[in-house]
DNA sequence: AAGCACTTTCTTAAAATAGTGG
DNA sequence: CCACTATTTTAAGAAAGTGCTT
């Protein structure tokens, strides 16, 4: 197949749609702008299969920088576990109250948001905290200098605490590293694509833990 | 401020889809 | 089924914008 490079003709502002080759593009920003749009293309055509024809569908999209987007009628995880269990279609039972609609999803959203502000006024005040910190040479208790006069039953007892210290600490750091996902309006893509059921996720690598749509992987 | 990884908007032509007739 | 036409939708190209990190 021959594809043809056409040239803009004079005043017009685009050469328009150009046939392309199906192959890697070879520019890192092309890549980007036809990942979105064709991402948002695949989607609304998803979308458009489970309206028209009734039909469940699951879609992951990972970037190239291993960011998740997905889309799931009625939700991607009631598909994603019927494709883990190896169940059929005709196994499953009727789908219709399963669907979680979008004011559903627009309240979880809120939600999250406001549970992101408060981390992030959290994290302000432990900055502030650490800034003062410094400023005034004060510091921990683990900064104070050790007892010399420890006994070694003391001692020991310290060790005790400070491993049950650090056992909390690492709960808690899984806690957050937990993979929270949220269903929610995607904000990528507009409303109206005869689909009000959507269920977008996307994974970024961040210090959030996944509160808000970039989730943590 | 600069760079990165997308996202959006506009224009336009290619491609898909629906409708119709044989 | 297939072929043709009309209409609608999609996506390339170009450029600008957004949000986040370093």
């Amino acid at each position: 197949m021959v594809l043809e490079k056409k040239v803009m003709t004079k005043g017009k502002k685009s050469i328009g749609r150009q046939r392309i080759e199906i192959k890697e593009l070879d520019d890192r920003g092309k890549q980007q702008v036809t990942f979105s749009k064709r991402r948002t293309g695949l989607f609304k055509k998803a979308s458009e299969l489970c309206v028209l024809c009734g039909a469940e569908v699951a879609v992951f999209v990972f970037s190239q920088k291993k960011n998740m987007y997905s889309f799931g009628h009625p939700n991607v995880e009631t598909i994603l576990e019927r494709y883990l269990d190896g169940k059929t279609m005709s196994d499953s039972s009727s789908s219709s109250q399963e669907l979680v609609p979008v004011d559903e999803f627009n309240r979880q959203y809120d939600q999250l948001q406001k549970e992101l502000e408060k981390e992030k006024m959290h994290l302000a005040e432990i900055e502030e905290m650490n800034k003062k910190m410094k400023n005034t040479n004060v510091g921990f208790w683990w900064d104070e200098p050790f007892d010399e006069n420890m006994g070694l039953e003391e001692m020991e007892q310290y060790m005790k605490a400070l491993q049950e210290v650090r056992r909390k600490v690492e709960a808690r750091i899984e806690e957050f590293r937990m993979p929270r996902t949220s269903l929610m309006q995607p904000m990528n893509m507009p409303m109206g694509l005869g689909n009000d059921f959507v269920n977008v996720n996307s994974w970024e690598s961040n210090a959030c833990g996944g509160f808000v749509c970039w989730n943590n992987m």
